[in-house]
DNA sequence: TGTACATCAGTGAACGCGCGTTCACTGATGTAC
DNA sequence: TGTACATCAGTGAACGCGCGTTCACTGATGTAC
């Protein structure tokens, strides 16, 4: 879960597998008061980056008192670790959604890239989080998600594993096809989100782009065996 | 050249072409200033990001008073964009030399990885600052570095439409292909950099996989026309 | 060349402010019997 | 069910500190004559 200190512990009370833990009320309530924490560092880190957020600032927005936070993280950076997980739920969900699609190429890069595209509509905080501290100021934020993203490019290769077009494929060729994916989804979902905010291109034009990266590696992909050792 | 408002206009003292601007004492002095302020500002980004940098921080480093700063820069992003320019200049080089060579397909890619290694090497500050500061919470900054890449990818289709394998090929596919080249070198640049200071995989491995995402680029463009309308 | 005045890069004190962290606390919730 | 005690999420005052910005200033450099 989370390195966190005081961690809430919903579950804690017993309860076998129901759906809500039914945790006792000031578990509860801990855990409400967490999430907004959460929401409301996310929300601030819009127009900043964490390396600037202030603890202060996140506890004024949730309107408790600046000591309050310390009985959910250690610091901002713990925060935005517990972020992290998170961010990246809803991106791992869309890629084992969107490998496992059937149908021709043309239609699954479709998908895919549709996907996407919606997912990042659906939560631009999140992405907007994932891709600002992907390479921020705040050390072990950058590497749970280059962790967490190595892990991505790990399972894509495994998957393409599978596909027809890989026999014959080496293991270190299909993990860099995987990097190679997961770094076209970071940086098409960076590109969703600049258009969303109107700082570039249009989404649609995006959309065009990225399928046509996508055909170039596939073009690629199919060629691979041929034309290398 | 610069927005900045007290900008030292080195050359203004009438010199014909010379060299050396042979800039009055004064100009020359509050050059050397301004440099110091930019060089420290950089240093300083090792371990933040832009939106947390102090201009009192800056001052510090530099020597003087947390007012000389102003006679310099409106603000602190006002620093960050005086950077963008100076750190792009060695990758725009970069470009061109490496669009430049001649030789098989094979030694074209080994040459511009080692080149980029290098150029990472050399300038490993610049390098952070565009990788961290690219999608950073600093408007004009992170818009600054996304203007001159997008210019980047402009002119990296003009220099690939005179190729051979182009012909045939679309403006607008041009302009996607050089797109996912100044990605690409970006995405490397940043792996190179996660290299440098032990948080990734070493140097080779990262060379090694960024030749192969090339070659695998390289296979798309050379089937492309015949696959594609 | 010498002099008198103008420019302006950098100074240093002062300001009000928000920061992160500490501490002893309160009072609702939970638990043991 | 009722009571007595334990837990602990959230409080509010206090701290020392560094921040960005203002202001009137100094004194070396530059310019006009």
């Amino acid at each position: 879960m989370s390195t966190t200190s005081g961690a809430p512990s919903g579950a804690s009370s017993g309860a076998q597998s129901g759906a809500p833990p039914a945790a006792s009320q000031r578990a509860a309530q801990k855990a409400r008061t967490r999430r907004a924490l959460l929401d409301a560092g996310l929300a601030l880190l819009e127009h900043q980056s964490l390396s600037s957020l202030g603890l202060r600032e996140i506890a004024r927005a949730v309107g408790v008192s600046p000591t309050a936070f310390y009985r959910h993280f250690h610091d901002v950076a713990d925060l935005g670790v517990a972020l992290v997980e998170e961010s990246l739920d809803g991106l791992r969900e869309l890629i084992r959604a969107g490998l496992a699609e059937y149908g021709a190429d043309a239609d699954r890069i479709d998908h895919a890239v549709d996907a996407l595209a919606a997912h990042v509509r659906a939560h631009p905080e999140h992405v907007r989080f994932l891709v600002r501290e992907r390479h921020g100021g705040v050390a072990p934020v950058r590497q749970a998600i280059g962790a967490q993203l190595d892990g991505f490019a790990e399972e894509v290769a495994g998957v393409l594993e599978r596909d027809e077009i890989s026999r014959g494929w080496t293991r270190d060729d299909l993990r860099m096809l995987g990097e190679t994916y997961v770094d076209h989804m970071v940086m098409t979902a960076s590109a969703f989100l600049e258009a969303a905010q109107g700082e570039g291109p249009d989404e649609e034009h995006v959309a065009r782009t990225a399928r046509r990266q996508l055909r170039l590696i596939s073009l690629g992909r199919r060629h691979w065996m041929s034309e290398t050792g």
